[in-house]
Formats: C-alpha cells, structure tokens, sequence
DNA sequence: ATACTGAATAGAATAAAATTCTAGAACGAT
DNA sequence: ATCGTTCTAGAATTTTATTCTATTCAGTAT
C-alpha cells in the first residue's frame, strides 16, 4: 500500500490524499499524525503543506470529493427513475453501491462530518447538502402532487428513507454485523418504499 | 456556566466532566484543549490527570456514561411493554425522550463513538452493545415467535426501527432541521411500526 | 543551449498542545 | 497529633502541528 516517493505535482497531491485515507482507516484520524501521512506518502513536511493548509484541509478535502463522488452516483440515478417507487428504491441500492465499493472512503466519511461541520470546510459542506436537498425536493414533488408518496415534510424523507440502510452501512463498517449490506438490499428497499408510500 | 474552583474530590471529577462537556459542544473535541477544560473546570492540570489517564479518557467516561444513561430508560421502558406495538413505539419514542432532554450529551456522542471505538474503552463499549443486544433479542424474540413482528435477522431491527429516528436526531442537533424530533414523534413511530409487523 | 520563473520539495526551527513529574496540602482513620 | 492516602499545584518535558528559509525542478522564452 505504501508509495515510491517519486510522485511530484498533481501526482503527489493524489498520492498524499490516499496516504491520508489509508492512515485514517487504520488509526482514526485523531490518532494520524502528519509524520505518518509524510512517511506513508513519500513527502517531505513543506511539500506536505505545500499541498494543504493543515490536517484538516486533508480530510475535508478527502470528505467532500467522497460526498461529491457520492451524489454525482445518486443524483444521476434518480434522474433515471421516473417511478416512485424504482426512485425511492435507488436511493436505498445506490447508497448500499456506494459504501460497498468504497468502505475506507465511507467510513472515513462518517467519522469526520463533525469536524468539516466546523471547519473551514463548512460552507461547502452546506452548498452541498443544499444542492443534494433542491435535486431530492425536484423529483419528490411531482409523486407527492401526484399520491404517489405520503404529503410529509421535506426534511423527513431523507430519514425515513437512508436512516434505515445508513444505520445498518454505519455498524457494518464498524464490523458489528457480519452481513454485507447488499445481502439485505431488498428487505432496506422494501421498508424504505413502505415508509413514505401514500 | 463555568465553576467556582472550590470543588474537591468526587466534585472536582465531576465538574470536569461537566467542563468537559460544555467545551466539546462548543468547539468540538478537536478543537478542545486540556487547558481549556482545566481553565472552566477550575482545576489544575495535576488534578485534572488525577481524576483522568487523559484526554481520551474523558471523553471515554462522558460517552459511556450518556449510552448506560439512555440504556437504562430504554430497557426500564421496554420491559413495561408486553405489546408488540407499544414496544416498538416505545424504542422510538424513548430515543427522542433521551435525546431533546439531552442534546449536548447526545451530541457529543454522535461524534465520539468513533473515538470510543479505538481506544482504551472499546471493550467497554463492545459490553454494553452485547447487553443491549441481548436485551432486545429476549424482547423481540416472542413477539417474532407470536407472529406479530416479521422473522428479519436481529441485526436489521435496530437499522429499521431506529435508523429514522436516529438520522433525523443527527440532523436537528447539527442544526440542519428546524422541528424539533418530538413533533414528528408520531410520523416515526407509526414508520417503525410498518417497517417492522408481520 | 542558457537563463528565467514559479511551482514543488526538503528539512530545520518554532509554536502549540498533551502529558509527566515533583513537591505539597487536605483529609480521614487511628 | 501522626500517618498514609488522595488530591492539588504548577513547572518541566515530550509530542505533534505548523511555519520558515533555502534549494531543486520543469517548463518556457530567448
């Protein structure tokens, strides 16, 4: 897993990042030093911050290209679903998709929303959910207007409807549960689309 | 908010952790520092590693804590339920009870547990989910038997019962939903319940 | 080819924070 | 009152994050 040492530019930046997320997953971000992230990626302290303004301009640089990665997935998916129910069903498959394919990246996500929260990182972070909350709201709509989905605040779905399946993702990843996500793909989609159906 | 400086014994440890606490909810645990808790708790250092290995053990204490806390009123309530559906209702219900009479706490835990996970307390934390675990199993395990709760795998009943529940909570505590979770109380408990019977 | 420019790198120096250590003060039991 | 223990104080040390200065490198115009 470890580098060559002989990235430079666009290269190093990438192999920093991957040196971080690999550190994270192994000893929590609290417990990476940045001597561990210069080591494992080859660089040198100033190239280090060269690159980035500070620990946390790594992980939240890490944190929004995964939430970004992830939406780009969602969002695309759901503009292919004109059904309620096919939609509601992506939301569940594509989430499941996402943290399978990526575990490192997910879990990391989880662990560090709190410290993009403060952040300087933060307001991307809400560009971002407010971006995630207008396309959601777009394609809700119409199957609310329509009695296809119950007439419930906006802001309930997103819980009804992930709070489930991102719960089970969370414990999986913590290795609580034995079971991947995937083997219970259509128990989490069913319930998902009993929740909010009219 | 902040302390006298007089506390002593069984009071300087508890006025540490009261510190303790109102620092993280006000800069995160990142972003807090010992001589801040030391500065509010009115404590010195040597007294504050008396009572304390270290950072991590504060926070460790305050997180185990807050979970017996909230496992207790949730086992207490359980028991006191013999239908199905008071009982699923009610693992709903005691969540939002818990967490609106408590939301620093409940806050706090939300971005410890991955902390918690990795240091010196994980053990400890890995016996109250085994408690808790066994707990809900000998609850649901009849009702499953009667039939009147679907045969899903036991890991899959916390995602789907509280998952909602839990995921709305996140938010309103990050401030990212306006309603508190007590009004929508009924809307998750009603969720849960479909999610869940037979 | 040569010299110039800005990006990238190296590693030492500094600052900030966590933790340890040593000496005492307060307390409770005898 | 004295002894042992718990608790407190704050200085000293260690660890970690960040900044700073000098140097190298890659591309480009001459």
């Amino acid at each position: 897993m470890s580098e060559t040492g002989q990235a430079r530019g666009k290269n190093r930046r990438a192999s920093i990042l991957q040196a971080a997320l690999e550190c994270f997953t192994e000893h929590g971000i609290e417990g990476t030093t940045i001597e561990m992230i210069r080591d494992k990626s080859g660089a040198s302290t100033g190239s280090l911050y060269h690159h980035f303004a500070n620990k946390e301009d790594i992980a939240s640089t890490l944190f929004l290209d995964g939430l970004h990665n992830y939406s780009e997935r969602l969002l695309k998916g759901l503009a292919a679903c004109s059904d309620a129910r096919d939609g509601i069903e992506m939301m569940v498959t594509s989430y499941i998709d996402w943290v399978t394919e990526n575990p490192d990246w997910a879990r990391f996500i989880f662990s560090a929303r709190g410290r993009v929260i403060r952040g300087d990182a933060a307001e991307a972070l809400k560009e971002n959910n407010r971006a995630q909350f207008t396309a959601l709201r777009d394609w809700l709509q119409p199957h609310i207007e329509q009695g296809e989905l119950q007439p419930l605040p906006l802001d309930l779905y997103h819980a009804l409807v992930n709070g489930p399946i991102q719960d089970y993702c969370r414990s999986w990843l913590a290795g609580r549960v034995r079971h991947s996500p995937r083997q219970h793909a259509r128990t989490f989609a069913n319930a998902a689309w009993r929740s909010v159906a009219a």
